[in-house]
DNA sequence: CTCAGGTGCAACTCGATAGTTGCACGATGC
DNA sequence: GCATCGTGCAACTATCGAGTTGCACCTGAG
């Protein structure tokens, strides 16, 4: 996969309010698909589909441990959809600078 | 509509290869809805649509010089999404310190 | 005035996605 | 062994989203 689509996939994954709910609660503490049914009115099914959406974005992992499947956080993807945001910024405000630098000349 | 109905919206603006696309050419310089279908190989109509999605989300605003609508990054809402994003690492890693601590003890 | 370039709106197709229900399977506790 | 809890899979509905075509409307240049 192109690494533009990567990156889209990886929006994707954080544009919907129940995976956001999703992942904020797991940015407390790991918990199971049936755990976090509790604040989000849907049904289990939903969530495990969200959690598989998260799971392939690369967002979050889960690991079996008895009978349920712990799902937590993994941070290396957020950050580096957090590095391109700011790299977006930063390269609209330098040339904003550059521009008003032309402009003084 | 709620903050976290917002923020899946600003996201969900960004998880589209095509408005990343965009997105990256707005950061080197604005541009109209035509003059953006060169590098895309979709219609002009799609290209208004991506933008009217983008403008929606806050992250890209237009404003007609002449008979053309030219738009241009609108880097507050970029900034806020990665704030977001570094917060939920910086939680999520600060959580594991805590419980490596504890363990330690 | 006329014509062309740039937008905007509307209707349509079609695939993706969020959600549901129903059922079957494996692991746990008694 | 057996009831149960947590998962996983499948089928189905309904809505959303990306993209298209066609046409109408302004605005600017000659």
């Amino acid at each position: 996969m192109s690494v533009v689509a990567e990156r889209a996939e990886v929006f994707a994954a954080l544009g919907d309010p129940n995976r956001l709910r999703i992942l904020d609660h797991l940015t407390r503490s790991p918990a199971s698909a049936t755990a976090l049914v509790e604040d989000l009115e849907i049904t289990r099914q939903a969530v495990a589909k969200h959690l598989r959406v998260l799971e392939g974005a690369g967002l979050v992992e889960g690991a079996r441990t008895g009978r349920e499947v712990r799902f937590e956080l993994r941070p290396a993807q957020v950050e580096r959809a957090a590095r391109w945001l700011d790299d977006v910024a930063v390269g609209w405000e330098r040339r904003l600078a550059a521009v008003k630098r032309a402009a003084e000349s």
